[in-house]
DNA sequence: AGTTTAACCGAACGTATGTGCGACGAGGTG
DNA sequence: CACCTCGTCGCACATACGTTCGGTTAAACT
């Protein structure tokens, strides 16, 4: 089968390092900053995806010939980084200056309630407070774009898959920015008031009619009176969880 | 005379470090910046002139409890630092990146590229690993469930719309656990070696065969050899800017 | 005195983890 | 082609190391 795809790199390089060792030396790199403590060498390998203990340990040593790192015999995750990829000296070293931390980048988002097929959604007004949120979801800020601030910006719940149509799922998590107004091509969610349903879609202006053209590009826009749309929201972002 | 030589402390203090503690956190600290890996509780127990192991655990958790450090179980020296003596926040700092050690309520997940239809995605393979620290997508944790930790996740922004029966779009990102293996249930990546194809489903296996679901339930699923397709990794989580 | 609790000890237990060895395919070389 | 080295795999093995549990001691409280 397609499984023999070695990909041994096969090359003859006097001292320069091999793609797995390059990996195994960001990893470790990346291992350390994030829990302090040296990997072992079956984390190693899981990571850089060797399947043998061995192997692992063959490019450690290749990688203390290079002296990117030393390691102490007989004694678990003995690993010591002299250096990474790009040869700058790394050193542990503690600082005891206190640093503020910048607030992560992330926003606090209440999360509202649910929100399925048939509901009209119901956003509160411009209310500098938060009703009772369920809950607080926490949107990564870069995902709201420039509306990371904004104060009308609401997380829904969805219930059902009345939205597949804008590839929203069941227990998908949208993220809206409560406005009335739209502009092309925005992602909004509008109540048509002829079916009384609150509905995904893309939106544009056509005269005095609007499009509603579903993400899934596969499937056809609606058309639909101006005056019997009423626009609810932006749709900021979407967040799923498998 | 010497009569107060009764090593016992008996510090009844509520939440101060006894004497035995503060020379743990030193060593400790020495012991990080002197071998590059945390020490062992035996290498604790033998620095701070303690007998048992069991002691040397129980103090150890004496500082978790105080925030002085944390402790990975099973791990062998799985040691975090938190803060030093003088409650003055300890960070591993390298040379030329500063990285801050604390628990927030976002992942930082490494981009490693773009996934499109007909090309199977090479996890952690080719570029040097994490391109550059820009490249990190934070991700609220609460999404990644207990994967939040690990050290095999990827985000991959989709290009294309080959995904749609699976509720992703275009530029969408989905964020990735490497593995091979999966249970039913999972939403997996897999290779389809027929077609050389990645796609994104749901995952049963049946007997010999494996189902692969849409997740928009209105479209068929198929039905493959369990031979035929590899798993790539298992999608946590998806998100979506829009 | 009896009881509780913090701090400690020792030893046994199980698993986490490094090491060593035999084997194998792909190149390269004489 | 025989023969080497390099990178790889799988696996067994020994030990490094965290965990647990039964005891002990002294201070504090009933």
């Amino acid at each position: 089968m397609a499984n023999t795809e070695s990909k041994r790199t096969s090359r003859r390089d006097p001292n320069k390092l091999s793609e797995r060792q390059k990996k195994i030396l960001v990893f470790i790199e990346q291992f350390l900053k994030r829990n302090g403590y040296p990997p072992t060498i079956r984390e190693i390998g899981e990571a850089v995806q060797i399947a043998s203990t061995s192997v692992v340990n063959y490019n450690l040593n290749k990688l203390v010939n290079g002296s990117y790192l030393e390691r102490s015999p007989d004694v678990s995750r003995g690993l010591r980084l002299l250096k990474n990829l790009n040869n700058e000296p790394v050193e542990i070293e503690y600082t005891h200056e206190i640093r503020v931390i910048e607030a992560s980048n992330v926003t606090p988002v209440p999360m509202l309630g649910k929100i399925a097929a048939g509901m009209p959604l119901m956003l509160p007004e411009n209310h500098s407070f938060y009703p009772d949120p369920d809950e607080i979801v926490e949107v990564p800020s870069p995902l709201l774009g420039r509306y990371a601030n904004s104060d009308n910006i609401y997380a829904l719940r969805v219930q059902g898959d009345s939205m597949v149509d804008a590839l929203v799922g069941d227990r998908d998590i949208i993220v809206v920015q409560r406005q009335e107004t739209a502009e092309n091509g925005d992602m909004v969610a509008v109540l048509l008031e002829d079916s009384n349903e609150t509905t995904l879609k893309y939106f544009y202006r056509e005269g005095k009619l609007i499009r509603l053209q579903p993400a899934n590009t596969t499937m056809d826009p609606i058309l639909v009176d101006a005056r019997r749309v009423k626009i609810q929201g932006r749709v900021l972002a979407v967040l799923r969880q498998l």
